[in-house]
DNA sequence: ATAACTGCAAAGGTTTTGCAGAGAC
DNA sequence: GTCTCTGCAAAACCTTTGCAGTTAT
């Protein structure tokens, strides 16, 4: 694992000119530790964990460790956009449309797609970043 | 062109014991006529044409045309999401990050990798129904 | 001490819902 | 005459913003 602990998180902040605080600590540790989740679950975990961080403070940090290059996020589709860290970002996600089901994949298989849209497009994907909507295999048989 | 004119949507509707009625027949050709929309743009286009369609029944309308397979929408992003024609949803988009544009294009680099994924994992991939992102040529050169 | 950060409350935008009246069949 | 559909208004979400007080540095 390349997990980075937690002063890794102070210095990046500081090289930018922000400060660390107890909020955006517990908000990276909620988006590493649920794996998946919206502001909204992010919001809920930390409320668990401690006294609380507000939701506005939530959207403002996640903005914030995304800038930095520590989490990203995903549409999964309507709602809320969901929220991975971004050491293990680097998988797809395929949602079915019929059951709402979300399983993960891994990228491997886009790899070519991804390079020839490089070169006929100019276009650098972004793979992790976008769902992949279809029928999964449990609802095809239905 | 494979246009379907009225009387194709009425059948449709009839089949399912739906009624048609002028709204639909507006939401219909708004969505045919400006090729990819939001509700609310369909709803703008439809209050220039007619005396106007509530933004619920344009709502409730895009669903049910949506679930008759004569449109398809498709998450651009954050916010709203987009309707096609389903006739012409056979392309992908491809959404800058960083500027926002979007491009088209022909979904043929990803036959493979579709079919791959129905291979291993059974789930059949709708190919227009999601965005890919990333940095386009412009974006990555600045 | 200073500037950044947080919580709160209010506002903004999008989508859904309940219901009574209008309209397709 | 039915039963569906529409418009309206309210509510439910999700996200952003202004501001005053708090806190990291």
């Amino acid at each position: 694992m390349s997990e980075e602990p937690g002063p890794a998180l102070h210095e990046q902040l500081r090289a930018r000119g922000y400060r660390l605080t107890p909020q955006r600590q517990l908000v990276l540790e909620a988006v590493v530790a649920l794996g998946h989740a919206t502001p909204d679950e992010i919001a809920d975990r930390v409320r668990d964990t401690a006294s609380g961080v507000n939701i506005s403070t939530v959207y403002r940090t996640l903005e914030l460790l995304e800038e930095l290059g520590l989490v990203t996020h995903t549409h999964l589709g309507h709602g809320a956009p969901t929220y991975h860290a971004a050491h293990d970002a680097d998988h797809l996600h395929l949602v079915c449309r019929e059951c709402g089901g979300i399983e993960e994949m891994r990228p491997d298989v886009l790899e070519d797609a991804v390079r020839r849209i490089a070169t006929d497009h100019g276009f650098a994907v972004d793979v992790g970043h976008f769902a992949i909507f279809g029928t999964c295999r449990a609802c095809t048989s239905r």
